[in-house]
DNA sequence: TCAATGTTCAACCAAAAGGTTGACCAGGCC
DNA sequence: GGCCTGGTCAACCTTTTGGTTGAACATTGA
């Protein structure tokens, strides 16, 4: 994993992590603010962070001897745009399928999974 | 990992299979297909593709000794409502603080990040 | 019936992920 | 200077991941 989009997935693929971007976006806080909700050292949560500011979701100020931790919602975008491309896409085609088989008097298709 | 937005998003964070999802978008494939650009056995390929059913990304057909694959392409909705949300809450964050800097007067905050 | 085709299962391996503990460093406060 | 406080670095451990090879299984076609 070394591209971009691949970090940004793999970053949001972790449950503490997402909760953590959850929480920066009300607004910046602290390592050890962030650590604290968590049944985990504060070093890991410093991993955490860590492999968010790689992915670009965070970034990380300085204050005396505080890193304060901001969100960097840009970054959203590059996900989204993938997502909604093969989304878009793939609904478009799913309803010239349906359109087709309404041309041939068919019942139109059940949603595929349940 | 267990719950469900976590495994989407692992699912998404390799690029083997995010391409693949690009190909399913366009149209149902069998395995062997999907198989063919990599430079990976077709048993690699098919433990991603359990990866991206796992993760309700795709499901798999019968017909005869094929198993065609299928694109969901509503499980997107899970991460576009995730990531929407947090965006839309961290842009407002900002926005009302480009506010309370002019209304202080102040030269309005230069984007975090270049 | 039998071989070829398409796919999966099982065992194994190396590397990466997520966690731990312990040492370390930098800034404020007496 | 000495010592909290906030955070990171390093070494280590276990589990997961992504890949391999080799065998198995089901279905179709000759």
């Amino acid at each position: 994993m070394e591209d971009r989009l691949s970090r940004v997935f793999a970053a949001l693929a972790d449950p503490i992590r997402r909760d953590m971007v959850a929480r920066l976006a009300s607004g910046d806080a602290t390592v050890n603010e962030l650590a604290e909700p968590y049944p985990v050292t504060v070093q890991a949560v410093s991993k955490h962070l860590k492999v968010l500011e790689e992915a670009g979701l965070v970034t990380r100020g300085k204050q005396a001897q505080r890193r304060p931790v901001h969100l960097e919602a840009e970054v959203f975008d590059l996900m989204t745009k993938w997502i909604e491309r093969y989304r878009r896409q793939a609904e478009e085609r799913y309803q010239r399928l349906d359109e087709v088989l309404l041309e041939l008097g068919q019942p139109r298709t059940e949603g595929g999974a349940p």
